[in-house]
RNA sequence: GGAAGUAUAGCUCAGUUGGUUAGAGCACCUGCCUUACAAGCAGGGGGUCACAGGUUCGAGUCCUGUUACUUCCACCA
């Protein structure tokens, strides 16, 4: 057999890797013979940057599509890449600003043929990152948003969208980034506390030696006002509607209206009304048919409309305006103010709300069938509460603003006669106009990056092309993501799917929390902190990073990261790995490894704790119970297979007895090989290589089948006798504990027990496990004349002569220590027992346990009160 | 303002339809280089499962309330 290293060394990754795409492992087909089993990958930005995010995100994933391979499914992890309009333009203007360029002096071409450069250079990088972590994707089917299908899915979408009504163009209120200059939708605005004034001042009315008091956190919007609300039942105010004020710093004069929106007691009992910037404003105006003002600019200055303050910077503005209102004497009071404001999700900039003319999908006939399918449970979220977050969004969902003012994205497929106007929308290029034969130009604009995510369940399979592919694979299994991207993207592919594939587009949703730094906090650029997953699997390995991210996590919840759980996982590995060397050091050539005919104690008792585990591992991992299948398996191969069948199997196999020796390494290859199948789908690499050090040649783990849950190999622990002689090694090894006997320092055992031959049987193991050098049976206590500690097992006795080791006082502390832990668990037992309503209603199974443990306990305090004693008798 | 989540060992977290003496990793203490593994082995200490009630034969688990922290949505100028 081939060598191993003496510590495992992650550097056969790469070659691993290779092995698979060779052997085409992870690529899937149309297979009528086998049922499809799909997840599409969310797809990372280009500009993006493998981070622990995505490699908890995609470690997820590959558990899962490894697992459902093996079980036999045509398993396709889709994987691609998104344009990321927005961010990925943000980054190539901050480049070009670097190399002192401008969008402007590239022009929309020179742009896109840089974006193109840039997709080449970038594009590619983090599916790089992502193949160091061991995904088993289907590379042969690679996506991305701009390329050629599934740009022609955005455009199909559109044009459909278009033709149903469900797409418009309009003027409206929207949130506008002053920095990077486009429109944005609700979602892509993320709202901050800021610490900020209440400014309280006059208008004064009309006519009358009077002032309305009105309080705003934003003066320099008071350019466009047009109109002043009180509230009608606001005894105080209700007087002033109807009659006019002077706006100051304007000759404008705008009329009091009443309205509930005004809330009574708050501030100073009327708000100023600026239509064309705030959205409430803007539904007030539209109920009382007020005229929109708008007074900042699309770059964030004051225009035309704000009279001198016209050029200066919104915060400028604001400064200068209350300067001015101060000299007038129209200022009453600042009082300060902490309130949300709404920043752009990309670069942080306070947006704007302005009117200006932009595309929108109309979401109420969208959003309907989509809250009907997850109510009908045709999507599940796993956990479950997240579903109310979604019905939350969808039901009061707004239109969607899907026009951006950008470059690199989808261009709206819209098309305006230089002539008459007239606009077609058209998935082919309209050069002439259909109406008057005029010349034509395309919307300057692109689409949200959304709009094409959206698509991605099955533009990726073909769409809008019927191919076999999205005939098969579509609709998906379960998509996996955090929940930070529910309403950016999910919400929007269920709607999607359902309006184009006329299905929804995955049955479950798998949410899982966002990876924490140690203290707690998010990881992210400006705080420093996050934590680079290659150098993680530089120094530790994949596997480590996998097993440590896939460990203790639940579905939903966050989780933090620390190295060292990742330095434990990776000690996990090594274990394995060692465990490995073992079996196949000693694996002779010509062995014959598969599984004996004849199976004896140990093994039965092997093959049940292993056929547990396989059944307890495929029931979690087929409900997502990542965390949990990965415990169960720790402890399996840790502390039984390790522990326990590996050590116990070092008797057969150094017995000298070749027949022994066979046997034992036969059911050591078994085992271990089942064991490599369980932890494949969590540590593909270290299971894939040790896997091939001692299978048939040619031979790959990850296409192996899942272990089968087999009923008819399960024995009860009982019937083998193991438990009762781990119970012994263990009460052994507790008294050269207490007596600080090495390791080194052999010892011998006399022991009483009704199951003698089974004892006897198993007296290598004892030796072995123990340190115990000789063991001797005797029928009574009497027959050892030496000063001996004694241990009491539920069916066994075991005396270890230790001559003046053997500390009197020590040894009948410990005893009267065991006898106090014995009467407690027979005082709770018969209490219960004595309840009458516990034997009545409780299960007769657990009535009958309690039974029985009232019966050992009461057989064992017996043992140990004559072992006092007894022992007392010996000194 | 609305909604959700979390609270379990010193730290980070598991804990499935309610059912043995509530578990793991890390940290800590004791003893070991026992030839697969010191990235290891054998042991040990450490918990009123946030608090108060309730349902139940039985509650970390279900219900109600309280407190603390977190998050999402809304955006009251």
């Amino acid at each position: 057999m081939e060598q191993m290293e003496k510590t495992y060394n992650p550097a056969f990754e790469k070659t691993v890797y290779q092995k698979w795409i060779k052997g085409k492992c992870f690529e899937a087909h149309p297979n009528s013979e086998k049922e499809p089993f799909t997840i599409m990958m969310p797809p990372p930005n280009i500009t993006g940057q493998l981070h622990m995010g995505h490699a908890l995100d995609d470690t997820t994933q590959d558990i899962i599509i490894r697992f459902k391979r093996m079980c036999g499914y045509e398993a396709l992890w889709m994987p691609g890449t998104d344009h990321a309009a927005l961010a990925t333009e943000v980054k190539i203007v901050e480049k070009l600003r670097e190399e002192g360029k401008s969008k402007a002096d590239l022009g929309r071409d020179g742009f896109l043929k840089r974006a193109w450069e840039w997709n080449e250079q970038y594009g590619g990088r983090i599916i790089e990152q992502l193949k160091g972590l061991g995904v088993s994707c289907d590379w042969s089917k690679l996506a991305f948003t701009m390329d050629e299908n599934c740009s022609a899915a955005v455009l199909d979408a559109f044009v459909k969208y278009y033709k149903k009504g469900l797409i418009y163009r309009g003027d409206r209120l929207i949130n506008w980034c002053p920095h990077c200059h486009t429109a944005l939708s609700d979602a892509e605005v993320e709202y901050e506390e800021q610490q900020s004034n209440l400014w309280h001042y006059k208008y004064p009315v009309v006519g009358e030696d009077d002032a309305i008091v009105i309080a705003t956190t934003r003066p320099e919007t008071m350019l466009g006002d047009t109109a002043v609300a009180v509230n009608p039942k606001d005894e105080k105010m209700a007087k002033y509607i109807g009659k006019s004020v002077r706006l100051p710093l304007t000759d404008r004069i705008i009329p009091v209206v009443g309205d509930d929106y005004c809330e009574i007691g708050f501030g100073t009992g009327a708000v100023k009304i600026t239509p064309a910037h705030d959205p409430n404003d803007f539904e007030l105006g539209l109920r009382h048919n007020l005229p929109v003002i708008a007074c900042i600019g699309e770059d964030g200055l004051m225009n035309e409309n704000a009279g001198k303050y016209k050029g200066m910077d919104r915060l400028t503005a604001r400064a200068a305006i209350v300067e001015d209102l101060t000299a007038l004497g129209l200022m009453v009071k600042i009082e300060p103010y902490a309130h949300n404001v709404g920043t752009c999700y990309r670069c942080g900039e306070t947006v704007e709300s302005l009117i200006s003319k932009q595309w929108f999908v109309k979401m109420k006939p969208l959003a309907e069938p989509a809250i009907e399918a997850v109510k009908n449970k045709k999507t599940e979220f796993i956990p479950s509460r997240f579903e109310k977050i979604y019905f939350n969004w969808m039901e009061n969902i707004k239109d969607w603003c899907i026009s951006r003012q950008l470059w690199w994205g989808h261009r709206i497929p819209a098309y305006y006669c230089d002539g008459c106007g007239e606009m077609t929308v058209s998935k082919t290029p309209v050069d002439v106009c259909p109406k008057c034969g005029g010349k034509t130009h395309q919307d300057e604009d692109v689409l949200d990056t959304w709009f094409s995510s959206a698509l991605w369940p099955f533009s990726t399979l073909g769409y809008p092309k019927k191919t076999k592919n999205l005939k098969y694979f579509y609709p998906t299994n379960v998509l996996v993501t955090a929940y930070d991207i529910i309403f950016f993207w999910v919400a929007r592919m269920i709607f999607s799917g359902i309006e184009f594939m006329g299905e929804v587009p995955f049955s479950e949703v798998l949410i899982h929390g966002i990876v924490r730094d140690a203290q707690g906090r998010k990881m992210s650029k400006s705080l420093g902190n996050g934590i680079d997953p290659l150098q993680i699997i530089d120094k530790y390995g994949a596997d480590a990073l996998r097993f440590s991210l896939a460990s203790g996590i639940a579905p939903g919840s966050d989780t933090r990261f620390t190295e060292s759980k990742v330095e434990s996982c990776r000690n996990f590995v090594n274990k394995l790995w060692n465990a490995s060397r073992f079996v196949i050091m000693n694996i002779k050539p010509d062995d014959d490894l598969s599984m004996p005919s004849r199976l004896n104690a140990l093994d039965k008792w092997i093959l049940t704790r292993l056929n547990d585990t396989v059944k307890e591992v495929t029931i979690n991992l087929n409900k997502y119970e990542i965390g949990m299948a990965s415990a169960k398996l720790y402890d399996f191969v840790w502390s039984e297979f390790c522990d326990w069948f590996i050590e116990m199997s070092k008797a057969p196999l150094y017995s000298g007895e070749e027949k022994e020796r066979k046997h034992a390494i036969a059911m050591l290859a078994h085992v271990l090989t089942q064991i490599l199948k369980l932890l494949h789908p969590f540590i593909p690499f270290v299971t894939e290589e040790i896997y091939s050090k001692f299978a048939p040649k040619g031979s790959i783990l990850m296409t192996q089948q899942w272990p089968a849950y087999n009923k008819h190999s399960v024995y009860r622990k009982e019937e083998t006798g193991i438990e009762g002689l781990r119970e012994m090694v263990v009460a052994i090894r507790n008294i050269r504990n207490e007596m600080n006997v090495p390791p080194s320092k052999k010892i011998h055992a006399y022991v009483i027990a009704e199951n003698e031959s089974f004892y006897n049987q198993s007296a290598g193991y004892i030796c072995k496990l123990a340190g115990v050098e000789k063991v001797a049976f005797v029928k009574d206590k009497g027959e050892v004349t030496e000063k001996a500690s004694i241990a009491v097992t539920k069916d066994a006795e075991v005396l270890i002569p230790l001559g003046d080791l053997v500390d009197t006082a020590k040894e009948r502390e410990r005893i009267n220590a065991e006898i106090e832990q014995t009467r407690a668990v027979i005082a709770k037992t018969e209490a219960l027992l004595a309840n009458g309503s516990f034997v009545e209603r409780a299960p007769q199974k657990l009535v009958d346990n309690e039974r029985e443990k009232l019966k050992t306990a009461l057989e064992k305090l017996g043992k140990l009160k004559d072992k006092l004693v007894m022992f007392e008798e010996t000194v």
